[in-house]
RNA sequence: GUGGGUAUAGCUCAGUUGGUUAGAGCACUGGAUUGUGGCUCCAGUUGUCGGGGGUUCGAAACCCCUUACCCACCCCA
C-alpha cells in the first residue's frame, strides 16, 4: 500500500519553497520597520480556548477543528487560527506590565478539517500580526500600511483593500436588529440558505453569492450608517490613518468576518487579478476590543491580521527568477582528484561558498552536464595531471573560457573569481 | 456535509465505432567528442492504463462498486 500525504495537506518541494522564503523574508523586514516582534506559540491548545475566543456556534468550532482527547482524557485542538493563542500567551506571560503596548507576529501552520479547494487546504499556513494595548485608529491604520507594504514588497498588483466598521458592544446588537427587521422584509426573495443565516447570522446574507438575495439586499442598511459617535470617530481616525501613510481602500459595507470576536475596524486584502478561484481573500482581520478580557486578561484592546501564505504565494509571479547561489562546481577523474577536489570542497564551503562535486563515478561530461543544470558559475576540471601540479581548470560557464589556476598556496585565486562573476 | 469533473511512464498529456506489441513531448542515462556542459543528432530505461468486480472471442476504452485528487457550495486565510 503506497503511503500518501493526509488530505489537504501538501508537501513543500524545493521548486516552490523560494518563493515562500520570498514571502517570509519579506514579511519580516517589513515587521521589523513597523517594530512588531516574532512570537511562537504551540500548534495545539485547550479545545476550551478556541470555543471561547472564535466562538461556540462558528462553523470553525462547530465543524473545522482538529479536535482529540490525549492520553489524560484532556480535550486539545490543533489551532484554526492564530489570534487566539497568542492572546492567550499574551495574558499568560502578563505582558500588559511589561509594556504598554505589544506588537507581535506570528508565523506557522494551521488546521481546519474543511474540504479542500484551490486556495483552501487543511493544514495551511498564515502570517500574522497583532497589537495589543491601544484602541488609537492610527494602529488600525499602520497596521493595513505594514500588509500593503509586504504586498507591494512580493510585487502583487491587483490586490484591493475592503474595509468596513462593524460596530462595539453598543451599535452592533442595534445593527443586527435593524438589518433583521429588513430581512424580514425581503424574506421571500432570499434563497433557503439566507432565510436561514436571517435568523441565525443575519450579517452573513449581506455576501451571499446568490444573485436573487444580491438583489434583495441591495438596499439593506449597512453598519456603517448605524454606528455610534464613538464608533464613527474611531472609524474616521482608520480612514484618516490610511490617508496618512498613502494606503487606497474601498469602503466594503458587506465584510462581515466569520469570527465571533471582531469589533470596529475589519477588512480585507482581495486578489482582483490572476487565477485565484473562489478563494480570493488573501488577508483577513480587524479589530478585538473585547477579546483578551473574555479569555481572562485585562481589558485591553487589540487588533490584527493574517495572511495566508499559499493564497499570497499563488499571486507572485513564476518569472520572478530567484537569484542564483554563485557555485563552483568540481568535476573530476581519478580517485586522487577526487580527494584533491573533496579538499577544496572542505575548504571553500568553510567560508560560506556553494561549493558542489558530483557523487559516484560519473564521466567529465556528464559532470559538466550536472554543473550546468546546476547553474555553477565555474567548473574546476581536476584530472591526474592537474593534481601532480597543483592546478585546476578553471572554466567560466558562461563564456567557455577556461584558464589554468595555480592552487599550490591556497584557493584564495578560486574564490577571488567566484566573488568577481557573483558581482557582475 | 452537498454537487460536478478527472484518474494512462517521474511530469504534461494523446490513445479512433471495443481489436492484437499502449504512444508522444519533457525529464533521466549513454553515445556522436581517450579529459569539456548548454544547441543538434542517435540510442536506451521507465507503465499493476487508480483499485475491485462485470459484459465480451477480445476492455485503457462499455457497465457497476470503490478509492484518491481537482473544482465549486457551506464556510473561510
Amino acid at each position: 500500500m503506497k503511503i500518501e500525504s493526509v488530505r489537504g495537506m501538501n508537501d513543500l518541494l524545493p521548486e516552490a519553497s523560494a518563493k515562500w522564503h520570498r514571502v517570509e523574508s519579506a514579511a519580516r523586514r517589513t515587521f521589523a520597520a513597523f517594530g512588531y516582534r516574532e512570537v511562537r506559540t504551540p500548534i495545539i491548545e485547550s479545545t476550551e480556548l478556541f470555543v471561547r475566543s472564535v466562538g461556540e456556534t462558528t462553523d470553525i468550532v462547530e465543524k473545522e477543528t482538529y479536535t482529540f482527547t490525549d492520553r489524560n482524557g484532556k480535550s486539545l485542538t490543533l489551532r484554526p487560527e492564530g489570534t487566539a493563542g497568542i492572546v492567550r500567551a499574551y495574558i499568560e506571560s502578563n505582558r500588559h506590565t511589561v509594556e504598554p503596548v505589544s506588537k507581535w507576529f506570528y508565523v506557522g501552520p494551521m488546521y481546519r478539517h474543511e474540504r479542500p479547494q484551490k486556495g483552501r487546504y487543511r493544514e495551511f499556513f498564515q502570517i500574522g500580526a497583532e497589537a495589543f494595548g491601544s484602541d488609537d485608529p492610527w494602529i488600525d491604520a499602520e497596521q493595513l500600511a505594514l500588509v500593503a507594504e509586504i504586498l507591494a514588497a512580493v510585487k502583487t498588483p491587483g490586490v484591493e483593500l475592503r474595509l468596513n466598521s462593524l460596530g462595539c458592544a453598543t451599535c452592533r446588537p442595534l445593527y443586527r436588529a435593524t438589518l433583521t427587521r429588513f430581512l424580514d422584509g425581503v424574506a421571500d426573495r432570499l434563497c433557503g440558505d439566507c432565510q436561514r443565516r436571517s435568523a441565525t447570522n443575519p450579517l452573513r446574507t449581506l455576501d451571499c453569492k446568490n444573485p436573487g438575495c444580491i438583489e434583495a439586499t441591495a438596499s439593506a442598511p449597512t453598519t456603517i450608517e448605524v454606528l455610534c459617535d464613538a464608533c464613527r470617530i474611531h472609524f474616521a481616525g482608520v480612514q484618516a490613518g490610511l490617508a496618512d501613510s498613502g494606503v487606497s481602500f474601498v469602503l466594503e459595507p458587506r465584510i462581515v468576518r466569520g469570527l465571533d470576536y471582531y469589533t470596529h475596524t475589519t477588512f480585507e486584502f482581495v486578489a482582483t487579478l490572476g487565477d485565484v478561484g473562489a478563494q480570493n481573500t488573501v488577508c483577513g482581520g480587524g479589530r478585538y476590543d473585547g477579546l483578551v478580557a473574555a479569555l481572562g486578561g485585562p481589558a485591553v484592546p487589540g487588533v490584527g491580521f493574517a495572511f495566508g501564505i499559499e493564497r499570497l504565494v499563488s499571486l507572485i509571479a513564476d518569472d520572478d527568477a530567484d537569484k542564483q547561489t554563485p557555485l563552483i562546481f568540481f568535476a573530476t577523474m581519478g580517485d586522487a582528484a577526487a580527494r584533491f577536489a573533496h579538499r577544496a570542497l572542505a575548504t571553500l564551503r568553510r567560508t560560506s561558498i556553494a561549493a558542489e562535486c558530483d557523487y559516484g563515478t560519473k564521466s567529465l561530461k556528464a559532470q559538466l552536464r550536472r554543473a550546468g543544470a546546476l547553474g555553477a558559475i565555474f567548473v574546476a576540471i581536476v584530472g591526474d595531471t592537474e593534481v601532480g601540479r597543483n592546478v585546476v581548470q578553471l572554466k567560466n560557464m558562461a563564456s567557455g573560457e577556461q584558464t589554468e589556476v595555480d592552487v599550490s598556496s591556497g584557493l584564495d585565486a578560486l574564490r577571488a573569481r567566484l566573488t568577481d562573476t557573483a558581482h557582475l
